[in-house]
DNA sequence: CACGTTTGACTGACTGTTCAATCTAACGGG
DNA sequence: CCCGTTAGATTGAACAGTCAGTCAAACGTG
């Protein structure tokens, strides 16, 4: 496996180019089937030179994954301050990861989720990576919370709680969604979540029926 | 690939073997990792006679899965109707996902659930069954709630519609166990899972203070 | 014998990785 | 401004190991 070359902001968009290109043929094909050829082929460099960056090609898959979802929380973060209410910044991140807006800049895809969780089983350094970035995720639903209740949106609940299991539906709904189960689709998700997070934070209901998911999409 | 053997009573034994080994080398090494050589020696075969039987290393890895998932939902349903009380039956459901007892019959394990997302995710034939088996075990959590309101235990709710909301939070507090997240291990897992369905269902609060996970394991 | 089962040996293809050689660009002294 | 030097970037081709799947032969049992 001899020595990668390191990083540096040289070459860094080289890399970068490898790690999207990467992620983007997990998603389509699976951890499992991703060629190293193919990587290299998409993102115009040879099979060597991926060798070259990343060394071994399980380090270059596992960077891809973890960078794809660093990328997902970045980017999920910057949307949430552009949105000032708490019902609508609960929306977003629902929508977040119940109904994939597609970003354009990391292809958030399911695939990516569930073969980054196959991987963090078992890879220790994947899965701490993850553990972090969950916890963000959940710092990210209480800061939520504590800002609706400073505007008195939100009435007196544990946020840490709330945003625990917020967090867990949040994955098992994405996980419906993605599988294409005929009983829980986008909007459907998009409808329980809501549901929950009315209820549980006692959050004025939706002003008008715009029940559907796709209501507001556009913040701006 | 030619024809592999059609299942009879007879090879059903053998079958069952593999499909048991190569679930289990799936679970500790993953999908991916699962060579036919490395099955063939667990269920004390050869490597061709794997395929004699299955045809293919994709098959029979695929009908691994689905063989797996199968069994922990028929040991639950199994398991559920040796237990009387509501609550305990809800408690069942809980810990049969969160806390991990091993069955001994199947590795119910969870690599197993991330690769067969995984696979979910592209096989449609693999999704199928999931979406299939899926509804099942929403038909059962549907089934403990319409018997816990039978017997005045559970106020008015839509069973249906806590159904879906409460698999969700199971599969996503069972995604956090699996991966070791500090802040939800098992017993926080089964806390937030048992106080969703209490709070929901209008269910009477746990008699005792024995909220600690392992309490009530054992229902015999 | 016939038929389903079982196997060891084989292979053919795939693919991760190595390697030696080229190319590019920056550098620095003359 | 030129040119020798250097270091990083890049590649095509070769290597080596792995592994799914084939095959023909043996086994054993009804």
């Amino acid at each position: 496996m001899a020595d990668m070359a390191p990083a540096t902001p040289n070459n860094e968009a080289r890399r970068v180019q490898m790690l999207r290109a990467a992620a983007e043929l997990i998603c389509e094909r699976g951890f499992g089937e991703t060629r190293i050829a193919d990587v290299a082929k998409r993102a115009e460099a040879s099979s060597a030179l991926v060798i070259y960056y990343f060394g071994t090609r399980e380090r270059l898959l596992v960077d891809a994954l973890r960078y794809s979802e660093q990328n997902f929380y970045d980017a999920a973060e910057q949307m949430l301050a552009t949105v000032p209410s708490a019902r609508e910044r609960l929306s977003l991140l629902v929508r977040w990861t119940c109904v994939p807006e597609n970003d354009g800049d990391v292809p958030g895809a399911w695939g990516l989720w569930f073969d980054l969780w196959a991987q963090a089983f078992r890879h220790p350094e994947v899965k701490q990576d993850r553990v972090e970035l969950d916890g963000r995720w959940r710092t990210m639903i209480v800061d939520v919370v504590k800002a609706g209740q400073a505007d008195g949106d939100i009435g007196k609940v544990d946020a840490r709680a709330f945003a625990l299991t917020f967090a867990a539906l949040l994955d098992g709904l994405s996980i419906q969604v993605a599988l294409e189960d005929p009983e829980v689709d986008r909007d459907a998700a998009y409808r329980i979540a809501m549901d929950f997070a009315t209820r549980e934070l006692g959050l004025a209901p939706a002003r008008r029926k715009r029940t559907r998911a796709a209501a507001g999409a556009a913040t701006a």
